[in-house]
Order: C-alpha cells, then sequence, then structure tokens
DNA sequence: AAACAAATTTGTAATTATTACAATTTTATA
DNA sequence: TATAAAATTGTAATAATTACAAATTTGTTT
C-alpha cells in the first residue's frame, strides 16, 4: 500500500474522518520533520485555531498513533514526540543538546527477524543516543 | 571487561559509592527481572528501609543509568522502566496487557551496524509492541 | 576523639505531562 | 427540521518527576 502525502488523503487512507483539528496536526507532521511535543504542535496550530484545545492535540496524537497514521517516539523520557514519516527508520537523541534525528535503517530485516516466539509483534523501534556533531566537538573528553 | 552480579561490587566497578540506599536498589534490579517502575522499587525497599526518601530512590536510579550501571528503559509512555541487565538485548511490551519482557538479540552487529555518519553513538534500544501469548490468544481478530 | 567539610539522604513543595470527564459544538442521519 | 452520533472544548484531577533546602551520614584533618 502506497503511503499518502497529502493530509485529508493520509487520514482517509487509514478510516479517520479528516475534521479540521485532525487535518492540520496531520498536516503539521506531514511538513515537519522536527519530531515535534505535543506542546510544539499545539503552539504552533493555536496560532491559526484560536479555538483548539490542547485535549483535541492529545486526543487527535493518541488515535492517531493508535492506527498506524503516525508513529510514537518515546526516545526522551521527558517527553513523547511524534513523526509523520511512518517509514522504516531509527532515531536518535543527542544527551546533551537533546536533538532528535532520523537515522536510516540499512538491514530493515534483522529488526523483525528476533527470538520473538510466541509474540505477536506489530511494530519496533529503534532508538540511539549519543553525542551529535556539534555536542561532540565540545566534549572535554 | 567482566560485569559484577553482586550489588556492591557492581557499583564499586562503576566507580560509585555503595551506600546502604545504593546497595538496596541494585540488589533489587539485580535480583527482579520485572523491569519496575520507580514506584516498584521504593514500595518494595521502604518495607524494610522505613527512612527511604522515594526522592532518593529516583536520585539513585539516575545515577546508576548515567554512568551505565543500569539501563533505562523507555518503552512504556506512562512510565521509565528500569533493568539491571546491562547486556545486549531488546525489549518487548503488549499493548493489552502492557507486561513488558526481554527479548534476546540474534545478531547484535545490526544494532551498531548503521548509519550514523558524524554521530557518535554511545548506546543503543530496540523496542517491541504487539500481543503476548496470553493477549494473542483473546485477541477478537 | 573533636571539628570540620563533603557527600548523601530526606521531605516537602513545585512543576509538568497527561488523562478524565462533562458540557458544548459540529456533523451526519432520519 | 429534529434527532442521534461524533468530535471538540475547557477545566479539574491525576500522576510522574524535579527542585531545593534541611538533616543526616560519611570521610578527613587535627
Amino acid at each position: 500500500m502506497n503511503i499518502q502525502k497529502n493530509p485529508i488523503e493520509r487520514l482517509t487512507q487509514f478510516g479517520i474522518k479528516p475534521s479540521l483539528q485532525r487535518i492540520a496536526v496531520m498536516n503539521y507532521l506531514l511538513k515537519n520533520y522536527n519530531h515535534p511535543t505535543v506542546d510544539m504542535i499545539f503552539n504552533k496550530l493555536y496560532a491559526s485555531i484560536p479555538t483548539l484545545s490542547k485535549t483535541t492535540v492529545y486526543n487527535t496524537l493518541k488515535l492517531l498513533a493508535q492506527q498506524g497514521v503516525i508513529m510514537e517516539i518515546t526516545i526522551d523520557e521527558k517527553n513523547v514526540r511524534y513523526d509523520g514519516d511512518i517509514s522504516q527508520h531509527a532515531h536518535f537523541q543527542c544527551k546533551n543538546c537533546g536533538c532528535i534525528r532520523d537515522i536510516p535503517i540499512k538491514n530493515i530485516k534483522t529488526i523483525s527477524d528476533n527470538e520473538a516466539g510466541e509474540l505477536l509483534i506489530t511494530e519496533s523501534r529503534l532508538y540511539y543516543k549519543g553525542y551529535c556533531e556539534k555536542c561532540k566537538a565540545n566534549l572535554v573528553k
């Protein structure tokens, strides 16, 4: 199945009714590759949709993540992050500045090639931690 | 380097002074493979150490995780989990009952074999979600 | 051992993310 | 238009985590 890049089509593709608020959230995630928090999304959208409630953003993100329309990322202990790119890739977070980066995965096979046994596995996440280029350079060592 | 199984030795091995509280936390994690939350650890230890403060448990776990003595697991959005087993392995969480399981990784190589580029990677986590044996059987489908 | 400093622990208060929930609004349907 | 269902909103509650200052413990120097 070909994943849609248009917000309305993406929602429809996953059987979700495209309301104004849902389209706005979906659109944000398709345009911004910044792995935003709920607050980041809310604050940005609130500027153009003054009636928007933060609860709606929470509800929408939870719904979309449950349906597999978006990815929920728990690499950061503080906040859940979201990603509109649901193609298989890993994430990196800098332990110093906190920035989150996408990391392509060469060998996708190994992600599902495991000792799952009787478990039914539906999704996988690969997280890396360390130091980004800038922070690496500033390390005292 | 051979990772110590004894709580005091493990702490010492990583350059951490083995106080009563730290030993207790470390000992709990070396004896229990339940990927506990802070509350689970605190409640158990509080029974035998009535002066124990939850802040101390938070501080200790943060310290140990930072020093690499234990693993911090963020597979669950609600609570951070901890693991005294720092050997390379993946984690699974059931989306229905919430149970967390260890999953051995056959091909450890692929975990660090990625497109890191200029990033300095110090740790990796592989998380799986899905349904455990019991919950899988009860799925309506 | 006494005095002092450093490290650790404790307890409380504050902060922050998230959820619960009832009321309201919007959308779909008869 | 009337009614039902779905979605949104706003506020209050919950729960995890952190900040921080006081108290305690430990280590060191005299």
